[in-house]
DNA sequence: GGGAGCATGTAACGGGTTACATGATTGG
DNA sequence: CCAATCATGTAACCCGTTACATGCTCCC
């Protein structure tokens, strides 16, 4: 098996929803990415699909078709080459150190929730619940949909689906922790200190290395 | 409370970081996000961080003092402004769309799965299972140094704290799911698993039709 | 037939990275 | 005293974005 060429994982992402659908658009694969692979992984601009399409097609990883007649207007349609399915299956078992990245704006602001009134912080945690159940429900419909989608002659969608339950049960753990720390907050609107008064402080040495 | 300057999260995210110490070069900002910030949001890079403190210079939110004579070697101290200061908290409040983006390498490689041997599978789920084990000390270790701190004068770890043990029940959710995942699997190389042996995924619903 | 929204892109920008350069400190 | 590591940046690159342009389709 040789080294696989050295794309971005979103690279690899776009050519492995082309190894479950035998064709696919940019527009598909957007719709598609949006629905499932950005609930564990990422969601790419629309415009950045294209660009990754194009650049694949380019590596003979994947190739397209115009639009035939009985399509009804121009575009392109993208199918997996062979050579485009061993490099993801080779991808697939590289070893890498990549750990997971959680980029979580809400929990980025209550970090910095001192420098606002308690009720504030109150409101970011309140409205980020709000949008994570939302997302949940997404992923169940995602989760419908692909144990629906009929395998004849395409790959099993086991794993997809585990996957999807999987990051449902990650962003599960974020919903319960926003609700603990809803209910630490309590009802409380302490308001905050917003800056030092005195500026003469005492130093604090060492962020957190294990004191 | 004016408008804040439209700066890219990652520059708050410094900004925030210098409201809690008096003082930090660029060296010890990539070490915090590493210990910390790095767990529920980004750890940019070290170079990056000197590029950010520079914009955050320029537009007057930090003030930079050349090390002491005391101070061993030259080196640029950061502090942040009583503008900057107003920046962070204008920010903190301003409602905010961004969802919680998870960037899972580990997922988007299982999802894949069905390119290779079943055991591929389980090795990639394993190697994840210690990373987020090694990880989840170091979280641990993140908050017993956040507790240990000191708060003459300087802001309380409250939140801070609770936001790192948010996160870390982010990523136990992640660890569980692996380690259900990997039952799943099962011991076997061979046949898919097509039930739910474990009830680990029980919360799964029917499966009707949907988009 | 005209507006709303679907669908397919292109261009330019900027955020974030890797690779590189350099001095200061520590320790074998 | 030399090597390793700490520490501080700079430069170039590319991933991913936003903003924009354009044609098609539906439907009122």
């Amino acid at each position: 098996m040789s080294a696989p060429p050295d794309l971005p994982a979103t690279g690899y992402a776009i050519l492995g929803m082309l190894c479950f659908e035998r064709e696919l658009t940019g527009y598909d694969a957007k719709k598609w990415s949006d629905a499932s692979l950005g609930h564990f992984y990422w969601s790419p601009a629309t415009s950045h699909v294209y660009r990754e399409l194009a650049r694949l097609e380019a590596l003979g990883l994947v190739a397209a078709r115009e639009a035939t007649p009985d399509e009804p207007r121009t575009k392109r349609i993208y199918r997996i080459t062979p050579a485009g399915r061993d490099a993801v299956a080779a991808w697939v078992t590289r070893p890498t150190a990549d750990a997971v990245v959680l980029k979580h704006p809400a929990a980025l602001r209550v970090w910095l929730g001192h420098l606002v009134a308690r009720e504030q912080v109150r409101e970011i945690v309140e409205r980020h619940i709000e949008q994570v159940e939302t997302r949940l429900a997404t992923i169940d419909e995602s989760l419908e949909g692909a144990q629906a989608i009929p395998t004849d002659g395409l790959p099993s969608m086991e794993l997809p689906c585990a996957v999807l339950r999987w990051s449902r049960a990650i962003h599960r753990a974020d919903l319960d922790g926003a609700r603990d720390l809803l209910r630490e907050l309590g009802g409380g609107t302490g308001a905050a200190v917003t800056s030092d008064p005195t500026g003469a402080a005492s130093r604090r040495r060492a962020p957190p290395s294990a004191g």
